[in-house]
DNA sequence: CTTATATAAGTCACTCATGATATATTAGAG
DNA sequence: CTCTAATATATCATGAGTGACTTATATAAG
């Protein structure tokens, strides 16, 4: 208790929100776009969340506001990112950070799964299995896509790499479970019926 | 808003100590250790959110508590699992349920990774491998032989099939960071230092 | 002789995140 | 001609989870 500030070392959406701003100025909702079709498969988060945490870091000086008035439509709060804030995006990104924690509710399943039916085990295995499969597909056709684009378009070459290797680990990480359902389906599917 | 009840589709962390109860009645404190030995890698809960959980449960009726006087220690309270609990327990292992997001720290940080200097982001990417190295030993070596002598000395086989398979997923989990973090730098070290 | 760990039970304040709801306008589809 | 989706901002209730703290006693390690 020496150092009195804990402040905080996570607080990962307020700086992905700053990474999105170093970019260019947003609103809110531009910001919720660029997650949507972005970073969703590894963190995302709700308007309700985005809208008090831009508060926040303008009371701190990380952000200015500039309104653009619209007759039309709603006035757009449109978000620039400090010199302030761009150090502590820099500060953030170089500091070293634990790997996540898995928690998954299906393997609590699958170890409580000496419970079920044969069947009802295979069900369970097999409708995830699915949802991988289409995750994967998702990741080669669209995302893969989006980011190519993004790049060319933006001539953000650079980024475009790094994009692409998140992407990559999504990839590597849904043929992961792709791999461990089908051995599963497989072992279960050797089971004595009456173990 | 037909059905008024909304109750509860996830409710995760009451299900795993229901899951626990149906195989012993146990205290709080037990049901920690529990955790703590075999799904603490992809669930865990500290005390402080049992405890209120397995009273909730409690005067939902899927649990009963009988008191275990002690005179050199604390008395012990101990939880049973009810014929409602069980077959709710049961109802719950059925139900389908999502595959779990990702969200990883990590990623945005990877993601964001144009703003730093190569060798910020290799040294970012290294301490990443040796930790994902590090966790595969530990499965490999110490929970691998937890799981395998819980079911030995309990005489759970079925049981302890599902409880291995829970752990493959880990193993597997882990070989694809590690494989990721490795070809990353590799393509990093590749990279034209002005780029 | 002191300190740390294990056993055993909790409470409380706080953060993070979700879901529901409100308000206001326009463009387009059925 | 109505209804929905998109644009844009925001609040509120609730739930899940963490960390700090409290209260005891027994034992093991330094």
């Amino acid at each position: 208790m020496a150092n009195g500030k804990t402040k905080d070392t996570t607080m990962s959406l307020e700086h992905a929100l700053l990474g999105f701003l170093s970019y260019q100025p947003m609103t809110g909702y531009d910001l919720k776009q660029h997650f949507d079709r972005s970073i969703y498969y590894f963190w995302n988060a709700k308007l309700s969340q985005i809208y008090p945490a831009l508060n926040r870091m303008r009371e701190e000086g990380r952000l200015t506001m500039e309104v653009d008035y619209q007759e039309d439509r709603p006035n757009r709060k449109v978000y620039h990112i400090t010199e302030t804030g761009r150090a502590e995006l820099h500060r953030w990104l170089r500091e070293p950070v634990d790997k996540a924690p898995i928690r998954d509710v299906f393997l609590i399943k699958i170890f409580f799964g000496g419970k079920l039916e044969k069947e009802e085990m295979l069900a369970q295995l097999r409708r995830h299995l699915t949802l991988h499969q289409e995750q994967l597909a998702a990741y080669q056709e669209t995302v893969q896509k989006a980011i190519q684009q993004n790049a060319e378009v933006t001539g953000m070459v650079r980024e475009g790499f790094f994009w692409g290797l998140t992407l990559e680990m999504g990839v590597k990480y849904e043929q992961g479970w792709i791999e461990w359902c089908q051995e599963a389906i497989e072992k279960i599917g050797a089971m004595d019926d009456d173990q």
